[in-house]
DNA sequence: TGGCCAATGCTACACTATAACAAAGTTCCC
DNA sequence: GGGAACTTTGTTATAGTGTAGCATTGGCCA
């Protein structure tokens, strides 16, 4: 099934155009469940965001999506870039400045992300054990968690082989 | 001791000189160990990221600079600022694109830190259960770590009371 | 004295992101 | 259908963050 495919890093052979189907399908149902417009804009830079499972810069994106749309400028990709976070279709990697595809839309939640910084692979996991750790950290502090950034970087299991 | 002042948040009360001092004279032996040079300028700008327990931008750091070093330049600023992470005296929030002195310098290490949204004191922590929580999913995942992103933003004990 | 290396000076530029206002499209009510 | 209210997009300009590349300085050593 497709959501599994998502869930692939880059280097699994894997029927990509599985993952872009699902996560505009994905968008699209959920755009329509909360009476948000999932515009013909926006569900293009969705697709540009996800041709890959690499973050992809918002000036990478704006050079794609010219070529489709010539009026794009800085600002029309960064409403739709804002678009997509707000409604959890992508996330922003705050140590590359750059954005990627989220495999898990519609369940909020902060995602922790495995950076390969040789292939640029980026990998979204989810780990109870790790957020409850985030949780306990913050409170011992007490402190009142709004939003988590966690990304770590390194070589991935494909590239260390 | 001014290392025990130099982890309160900005919200104690503290004497921040202490901090400051501390600060430098931990960075001065350390270089001095090292064998690499802590330059007036470096150590200058050390001091001005040190100003507070709030994160610093590159260009505030260098407006600041310029009032006693009329020659700063951006790569000025940006030099100086990676020597120091070199060194492991600052941290880059990646989050805010802004620097903050480090609490626990000479010991390697990726932090993890609590920022403030309302008044932006980011406090670093350590918590090795959260540590090996990050390890093991790394892990798991068979993933290299290298290097960690930790941020947490929200609002802190005292802004919340 | 001259070569080497680290640090800084200096100019220009690349990359990332937003402000502000105008125009066009959508919704919804009458 | 008309029209107000709202959302989305167009457009220009600019703010904010970070580097490239080469010249200069100054210390150290052969
Ligand atoms: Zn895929
Ligand atoms: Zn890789
Ligand atoms: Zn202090
Ligand atoms: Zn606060």
């Amino acid at each position: 099934m497709a959501r599994g495919a998502a869930q692939q890093t880059a280097h699994h052979t894997h029927n990509h155009k599985a993952c872009i189907e699902d996560a505009l399908t994905t968008a699209r149902d959920l755009c329509a469940e909360r009476g948000v417009q999932l515009t013909p804009l926006r569900e293009k830079v969705l697709q540009i965001v996800w041709k890959s499972h690499k973050p992809v810069g918002a000036y990478d994106v704006l050079d794609e999506l010219a070529r489709s749309h010539k009026s794009a400028r800085p600002p029309t990709v960064y409403r739709a870039l804002d678009f997509l976070m707000a409604e959890g279709f992508i996330h922003k990697i705050e140590s590359l400045n750059a954005y990627l595809g989220c495999v898990e839309a519609g369940a909020p939640h902060s995602g922790l992300f495995l950076i390969c910084r040789k292939c640029g692979a980026t990998e979204e996991i989810a780990d109870p054990k790790l957020e409850a750790a985030l949780d306990q950290a913050s409170k011992r502090a007490g402190f009142q968690a709004e939003r988590r950034v966690v990304e770590i970087s390194g070589i991935c299991a494909q590239c260390a082989a």
